[in-house]
DNA sequence: TTGCAACTACGAATTCTTTCGTATATGTTT
DNA sequence: AAACATATACGAAAGAATTCGTAGTTGCAA
């Protein structure tokens, strides 16, 4: 259920490209990192066996994707990461990341928001 | 560097309870799961050789103690985890965990308070 | 002082992840 | 058709994490 951090990076290229074959997504890991071929082709046979990943199977080559969505995901590690790291307190972890990260005013004014709506019926700030 | 969930349980134990034997580690663990008294022993000699325990020799049995801070394991854990599971985006994840969790009406407003300050200079909400 | 209880050290099995080499099949090009 | 490039499948090695059994030491109690 949980991804490592290779199934990962690899679960990233299907999210951000779509379907790909071996191949693409190789080339695609292979910009940030040094990785064979048949590693990653063993990876994604792994993950097909998992069940992370579903894949077409033409003649020549096969076609993966990702059967997990990126939402779902994210949801699962970020509870699993709370629980482990900040043993269930998602609001230190909030601070923690706040006062750590540089995040652009937007992104600030995004986050406000939805505090804000979290926050319905009290006075605001 | 990076601690593994099983020394993160007991990390937490030595945050908690301050410097302690193995003994009372492995009661403490065993609250939560199952686990010999021997795999804890060892988990914190592994522990110990990697630099993130320290250990203080009586003759009859050694006391243990976190040679990291909370925070800063909190911290590398947090970049590692911004960087593998959201690509750097800790906006992104600030959402998710607002989204999915709950937090107290406290809470909420002491991030509100944190947003504040990284904002100052612009006009309140 | 003899023996029991509690402690450490250590080796080893197990499981998981990551890695890649090699064998083999299949299209493609000359 | 022969040779080459490109696929997949598979086995296996290496490293890390987790687990526990066993051996051996030491203090304390009867």
């Amino acid at each position: 259920m949980k991804p490592t951090d290779s199934e990962l990076e690899i679960l990233h290229v299907l999210w951000t490209s779509g379907p790909s074959t071996v191949r693409q997504v190789h080339e695609s890991l292979s910009l940030s990192r040094d990785i064979g071929y048949t590693t990653a082709l063993k990876l994604m046979q792994i993950m097909y066996e998992k069940g992370l990943l579903t894949r077409e199977e033409t003649n020549r080559s096969h076609t993966y994707a990702a059967a997990v969505t990126e939402e779902d995901t994210q949801r699962g590690l970020v509870d699993r990461f709370v629980e482990t790291a900040f043993r269930g307190s998602a609001s230190k972890l909030v601070m923690q990341v706040l006062g750590q990260h540089r995040a652009s005013q937007q992104e600030l004014d995004e986050i406000k928001k939805l505090l804000n709506q979290l926050n319905s019926g009290n006075e605001p700030n």
